[in-house]
DNA sequence: TGTACATCAGTGAACGCGCGTTCACTGATGTAC
DNA sequence: TGTACATCAGTGAACGCGCGTTCACTGATGTAC
C-alpha cells in the first residue's frame, strides 16, 4: 500500500502515520468523530499523546486526513467498479458496499456535519471526481445520451448549474439521473444506516435494490 | 403552550424544565449534539450545574427529552399539515419546513447516531403516528387507493412487514409510495443540510421540488 | 572501519480547562394548625 | 391572622477524570568525515 521510497526514516514516518489514521478509524468506528481523542490514540499504539505531534499538527489535522482518506475511498470504489465498463448498477452497489463497510466512514463524510469544522478544499476535486464517474454511467445509457431539449423542469436548472460536474461533457438528461440516482440512494443509505429501517421492520437491501431498478426503468 | 394546571411549584418545575431544554436546544444549534454540557446550560440560566439535577437525572435523560420532543414535533407538523385533508405535497412542505427550522433537530433524529445511546422506545409510537400521516394521504391518491396486486417487487415485500405502518389499512401500492416518499425526500433533506449541495453549487429548493413532483406523478 | 556529530522520535512533567456527578448545606416558599 | 413546621430549589465545595497542547529533556538512529 504505502509507497517504499524515501529514506528508512521517511519510510518509518510514513508507516507511523498511517498506524495512527488506522487507530483514529478504529476509535471513531467505536464512539464516532466527536469522541476521536489524541491522546487515547496514542496510548492504543503504546505511545503518550504528545509523540502524536511530531506526526500531525493536532487534532483537526488529523481529523481532516481523514476526512479526505474517506472521500479518497470512495472515489477509489467508484474507479474500481467502473474500470469493466459504464455501469450505474455497478456503481451504486459501489457506493452501499463502501457504506456498510465503515458507516461511521459513511457518517464522516455525509452525515451531521462537526460543529465547528468544515471539509478541506481538497474534497472539492474528489467529489467532483466520484460525480464524474457517475456522469459517465448515465451518459452511456442511451436514454440520457440525447443531447436535446430535456423534457422535466429540473433539466433545465442542472444545464446552469454544472459547476458540480466539472467539465464533463454530459447532457442535461445524464444530469438529471446522475443527481436523482445520488440522492435517492443516499435517502435509502442515510436511513439505513441510522438504524431508521430496523427499527420499522424493513429490509434495507430490498429497498436499495428498488430504487436503483426505479432509476434505470426511466 | 405549557398546561397551566397544579400547584405554583408544580408549575414553576414545568417552566423551568422548558427553560433548560430550551438552552439546551441553542447549545445544541450552535455546537451539535455531542456538545452539550450541563454545566453550560446552568451558566445560561444563571445557575449553578448541580441545580439542573432537579430537573434531570443527568445528561441522558436530557437528551432523551429533546430526542422524544424532536420526534413530537415533527408529528405534530405532520398533523397540522394533514389538518385541511390528506395531500401528500403539504407533507412534503411540512418536512422541510420543520428540518430547515432547526437542521440539528434534524440530524438528532435523522442524522449521525449518538455512540452509545439509543432512542428511547416512546419514539416507535411516534414513528408510527407520523408514517400514519403520509399512509393517509397516499391511500387517498386514486393512483394507490387499489387495494389490487401490486405490479412492483416492492409492494410484496412491504405487504409482509408493515409494522410500521401500525394498524394502518393502506393497501400495498399506498405503503410503497408513502416509503418512496419517505426515502427520497430525507435524500434531497439530508444531503442539503449536511451542506453538499452547497458544494456542488446546486439549489436544494429545485431539487427537492423535483422529487416532490416526481412522486405524484406516478 | 571507526569516531564525532546532527537529526529527530518519543518521554514525562506541567499548563489550564471543562466535564458529569455527589454531597452537606442554606434559605426561601408553601402548608397545617 | 399568626406561628411552627416541612418541603425543596439552588449553592458551593469537592471528587476524579480526560482533554489538547507546550516544553525541556533523553536517547536512539542515521550521516559525514
Amino acid at each position: 500500500m504505502a509507497e517504499q521510497t524515501g529514506t528508512p526514516r521517511q519510510r518509518y514516518r510514513a508507516q507511523v502515520r498511517e498506524e495512527i489514521k488506522a487507530r483514529a478509524w478504529a476509535q471513531i468506528a467505536e464512539a464516532g468523530a466527536s469522541a476521536l481523542s489524541l491522546n487515547a490514540v496514542a496510548k492504543q499504539l503504546g505511545m503518550t499523546g504528545p509523540a502524536l505531534y511530531r506526526y500531525f499538527a493536532g487534532r483537526d489535522e488529523l481529523i481532516t486526513e481523514l476526512v479526505t482518506d474517506a472521500y479518497r475511498s470512495l472515489a477509489d470504489a467508484f474507479a474500481a467498479a467502473a474500470a469493466p465498463g459504464p455501469d450505474p448498477v455497478a456503481l451504486a452497489r459501489a457506493l452501499r458496499g463502501w457504506a456498510l463497510a465503515d458507516p461511521h466512514r459513511y457518517f464522516l463524510v455525509y452525515g451531521t456535519p462537526v460543529p465547528g469544522y468544515q471539509a478541506p478544499p481538497e474534497t472539492t476535486a474528489i467529489a467532483v471526481e466520484i460525480m464524474g464517474h457517475l456522469l459517465d454511467a448515465c451518459t452511456a445509457r442511451p436514454a440520457d445520451s440525447q443531447g436535446g431539449a430535456p423534457a422535466e423542469p429540473l433539466a433545465a436548472h442542472l444545464a446552469e448549474r454544472r459547476d458540480w460536474a466539472g467539465d464533463h461533457p454530459a447532457p442535461p438528461a445524464a444530469l438529471a439521473t446522475a443527481l436523482r440516482f445520488w440522492t435517492r440512494l443516499h435517502g435509502v443509505l442515510s436511513l439505513e444506516l441510522a438504524g431508521h429501517f430496523t427499527g420499522m421492520g424493513l429490509d434495507p437491501d430490498r429497498l436499495y435494490d428498488a430504487e436503483t431498478t426505479a432509476l434505470l426503468a426511466r
